[in-house]
DNA sequence: TACTTATTGTCTCAATCTGCGACAATATTA
DNA sequence: TAATATTGTCGCAGATTGAGACAATAAGTA
């Protein structure tokens, strides 16, 4: 225990996926007067669930409650700890370094990555960041620490889960295209799939549920929009 | 930190996993004079990687080094924490508990699996504990605490990655018939399998090495051994 | 030595799945 | 009314999969 209520030694780390409509995107903090990014995290209080402390920071940085959530790794090697990082974080902004000195420790991070539909977040950095904003996958500012590798191993896990577990409708608005699910599919992949294959093999899976057309104005055939519908 | 240089509030556990040549087990220990079972575990030192820290584990356990190893997930509900558990352990065992107290913290458990070969494993119990033994997944004690969820979790990991990665030699040893991979499968996947399409399917991948045959001295015609290849 | 038995390696066949191109059916603009 | 860009769907060839069948053994047995 410590003077805070939270528990040593022990932090989480989250990497907030969104889909823009074109490209992959992730949340990314920026420290103040430190030039420093870094992955949203936080810290475990005393009596709390550590996926509730993830979905309580998830809530502060993107205003939403109930998001798809996902564990999937703990980062533990000594060569991350640096508490010279941490303390040039807290002098930039004038933060009592006895007071935190809990948060000068190694720590082992626990890591996540969320899904979440682009259109619905406002983007919030927390007291330390002056700013939290979306970045490409492929076009990320230099990360703190050991940050740019939990991105890349949340990237593959999410791959290796995107047939297992439908993932790729909490990225999109409740209504969406077959097209735009696609894109949703070929961004993570980060490969481009045959139209005619991948529509069939989504709707023989037989979870989406089509509604009306979406009449966009366009020059061409409307789409249908579809949603995804839990279980029959 | 604390005075036994064991980083506070963070432990692992781990499922070992072995093929007795008929069922999947686990290694489970008991602690003296306490009825209770629990997976082998352990904590992480000041200046420790993670990963090294459960290898150092599984190395006192079972004597092998260069063990197969995959993390799973790491277990942090409050509901775990459940201090007179611990103590009733130390008490029986005679520990001073105030030496002794920060046991008594709650932890984060990160949990691993490993795959080893039955045969050349000696399991070896802690100080703590009087037997270090193997148990059907199937038909295991009562375990303590949230130790059964970690085991069905490990599993179903286990299941999920069985094609992935290719998991099911590390089962046997170097050596091995076609057979007795396939009864580690159905073994892993709780159900049986087709012959013919296993032996199709697992030589495709141009994996295995064949071997010369296996005389076992009974009244059939002989199956080749293989091996594991390590690439090409 | 010839016959029997259990098991193995492989093949075949049908059913299913996949990759890829094609075609008709729209919405809208010109 | 024609032109254009996209969409929903189909058809086909090739690959993959599930299930049974058959010949080839290694003993044991008569």
């Amino acid at each position: 225990m410590n003077p805070k209520g939270y528990l040593k030694h022990i932090a989480y780390d989250s990497v907030i996926f969104g889909f823009s409509g074109e490209k992959l995107k992730i949340l990314i903090m920026k420290y103040h007067n430190t030039g420093l990014f870094a992955l949203p995290g936080g810290f475990v209080k005393n009596d709390e669930d550590l996926n509730d402390a993830v979905r309580r920071g998830l809530k502060e940085r993107t205003g939403l409650d109930d998001i798809y959530l996902e564990q999937f790794y703990a980062f533990g090697s000594v060569a991350r700890y640096k508490p010279e990082i941490m303390e040039t974080i807290m002098k930039a902004n004038n933060q009592a370094l006895e007071e935190h000195s809990w948060l000068l420790d190694r720590f082992i991070s626990v890591a996540y990555y969320a899904l979440i539909n682009y259109e619905d977040v406002v983007p919030t950095p927390d007291a330390l960041s002056d700013s939290c904003d979306w970045y490409d996958v492929d076009d990320l500012p230099n990360l703190m620490l050991d940050h740019l590798d939990i991105v890349k191993k949340a990237l593959q896990t999410l791959r290796d889960n995107l047939e297992r577990k439908l993932v790729g409708t909490n990225l999109l608005p409740q209504l969406f295209t077959m097209k735009e699910l696609q894109m949703v599919y070929e961004a993570i992949l980060g490969e481009k799939l045959h139209r005619g294959t991948f529509q069939r093999k989504i709707l023989s899976l037989g979870l989406l549920k089509r509604h009306e057309k979406q009449y966009s104005g366009a020059a061409h055939k409307a789409p249908f929009l579809y949603s995804f519908e839990q279980k029959k």
